[in-house]
RNA sequence: GGCGAAGUGGCCGAGUGGUUAGGCAGAGGUCUGCAAAACCUUGUACAGCGGUUCGAGUCCGCUCUUCGCCUCCA
């Protein structure tokens, strides 16, 4: 079975075809860096990096581009209120452009946390103003686009088929009833501005044909995912709240320029919530990650993702998270079992496992259902183990491939060789594995000469110092608790 | 008001007409020096009301409830 894709689009599970074969191009809208990324970040970026981890192991070449947005954008609606970029500014007392980088910088290490894989590319918006303009020339030369006092907006009734990805279609009843006021300057309301021209004091601007100012929002995602990736996007994929207006004004602008179809599938990821109810910055709701990362373990925080559908909405709490971590350990010490037992004569074939895996995952990214094929395959590797004929070379091998493709490499919540991952880097982690090892070693001394007050001290003051020990027919396993 | 999504056992969360989802928590057991882990056994849930069908959590209709978008937002 090939693989299905959600389109957004057509609101229906399609077979997955690019332009050309064998290559993927996708795109996927950014954060607006104004802020540490929260809980909502996490799970649209999780996801979407899972799209491309398996598009790749399904032996797709993948160009990934995630743009960032460091422009500032509008705190109110298309024509009012304060640049969100600037305002941060003039809150930290610094530079926007400082602003951006700062959190752009954040943004990344929380993602590296996460074992998000960066993108192949990152563009910003201010690096492709030029972009930007040449797509607003051509929209404006071709009567797409209008320019009224030294901003240039998208003329809507140019293109017949506005809205069409969010099904609001009738703009003139779109209209009656919402809080868009009417600006004489445009010529429809549902008009969105391409340009802008800067006010006096506006930081962040550039010269245009239409004189000193900056893009609007919409036009940098079309601008840049066409330049990177052709005129059709294979994948385009952001959060549900993007579809309209973000979304359906990229695509208008775009197929306006080109003539082309601007995008073959639409993924949209759905929100986390908090009781319910989404989890958004001006909310006050949202769980910022890095404090979130300071009592959870950013793998729990990307195995709880997976463990709902991306197309699901999430919802955050301490209990959800607890079951995560717990179900986690449990795929964790199932890999490092099998990384120490002595090979045996028992036969395990994982052949069954890689199909439903491999089917789940080829149903529009059904990552639960992966997940729970894994813990059926760990339940099954764990009582071969359990058994005396244990596991013969081959096997432990082969299920050693099996985790450490489809939960490593494809969901990317087990790292390969260790339990602890990877937030303690390179030669401490080497070292910290070394002196525990030195201190099992002990306390199997103690337990031969039977010695069980000093090999249970050694475990208990292990467990102080955030180190569970289990014993195994394998022997010790342990593992870094992050909660005390 | 318009557009869209959803309501599954104590909790989380899959399931696109017929045979066990899975995890967490709970109970009993095996194993273990003890503990933890692992393994075995244990839960007959699908918002409500109608309908279609031999058969519906799964299709259709209505009702109720929740959520998202219509303003920046992953």
């Amino acid at each position: 079975m090939a693989l299905q894709i959600y389109n957004s689009l057509s609101r229906s599970k399609e077979t997955f075809e690019p332009v050309h074969p064998g290559v993927v191009g996708m795109y996927v809208c950014g954060p607006t860096v104004y802020g540490h990324a929260h809980l909502g970040h996490a799970k649209s970026y999780v996801s979407f990096d899972v799209v491309a981890r398996w598009l790749r192991q399904s032996g797709y070449r993948v160009r990934y581009v995630q743009n960032i947005t460091d422009v500032g954008h509008l705190t109110d609606d298309a024509d009012q209120g304060e640049d969100k970029i600037a305002r941060q500014a003039r809150l930290e007392k610094t530079d926007p452009m400082e602003v951006a980088q700062y959190y752009t910088r954040s943004f990344y290490e929380d993602m590296d946390r996460l074992g998000v894989e960066r993108p192949n590319i990152a563009p910003t918006a201010t690096g492709h103003v030029p972009e930007q303009i040449a797509l607003i020339r051509q929209l404006v030369e071709s009567s797409h686009a209008y320019v009224v006092n030294g901003n240039v907006y998208f003329s809507v009734q140019s293109f017949p088929d506005y809205g069409k990805l969010s099904g609001r279609t009738d703009q003139d009843a779109l209209q009656s009833g919402t809080r868009v006021e009417v600006r004489s300057e445009k010529r429809h309301p549902s008009d969105f501005a391409l340009w802008k021209k800067a006010e006096e004091g506006h930081i962040m601007k550039w010269e245009s044909p239409w004189g000193t100012g900056y893009p609007g929002w919409h036009v940098e995602c079309s601008a840049m995912s066409m330049k990177y990736l052709g005129e059709t996007v294979d994948i385009h994929g952001g959060g549900m709240e993007n579809k309209f207006p973000h979304h359906d004004c990229e695509i208008a602008q775009s197929e306006a320029a080109t003539g082309r179809p601007y995008v073959r599938y639409w993924m949209h990821n759905n929100m986390v919530t908090v009781g319910g109810i989404k989890m958004g910055k001006s909310l006050k709701n949202s769980v910022n990650l890095k404090d979130l990362f300071l009592e959870t373990d950013p793998m729990v925080i990307r195995f709880f993702i997976l463990q709902s559908h991306y197309r699901s909405p999430l919802d955050f709490s301490e209990a959800a998270i607890r079951a995560s971590s717990a179900g986690l350990e449990k795929l964790q010490d199932t890999r490092q079992r099998l990384q120490k037992t002595q090979p045996e004569t028992g036969k395990f074939d994982s052949a069954a496992f890689t199909e439903r895996f491999t089917a789940a995952m080829d149903d529009d990214f059904n990552t639960p259902l992966a997940i729970s094929i894994l813990f059926d395959f760990s339940k099954s590797v764990n009582s071969a183990l359990d058994k005396q004929e244990g596991l013969s070379t081959d096997s432990i091998a082969e299920a050693t491939a099996f985790l450490d493709t489809f939960a490593g490499k494809v969901l990317g919540v087990i790292s390969a060789c260790n339990e602890t991952s990877g937030h303690i880097s390179g030669n401490s982690h080497q070292t910290l594995e070394r002196v525990i090892a030195i201190l099992l070693d002990m306390r199997i001394e103690a337990r031969n000469n039977k010695d069980f007050a000093l090999s249970d001290r050694i475990r208990d003051r292990l467990l102080e110092a955030g180190v569970e020990v289990k014993d195994t027919r394998e022997g010790a396993i342990w593992s870094l608790k992050t909660e005390p």
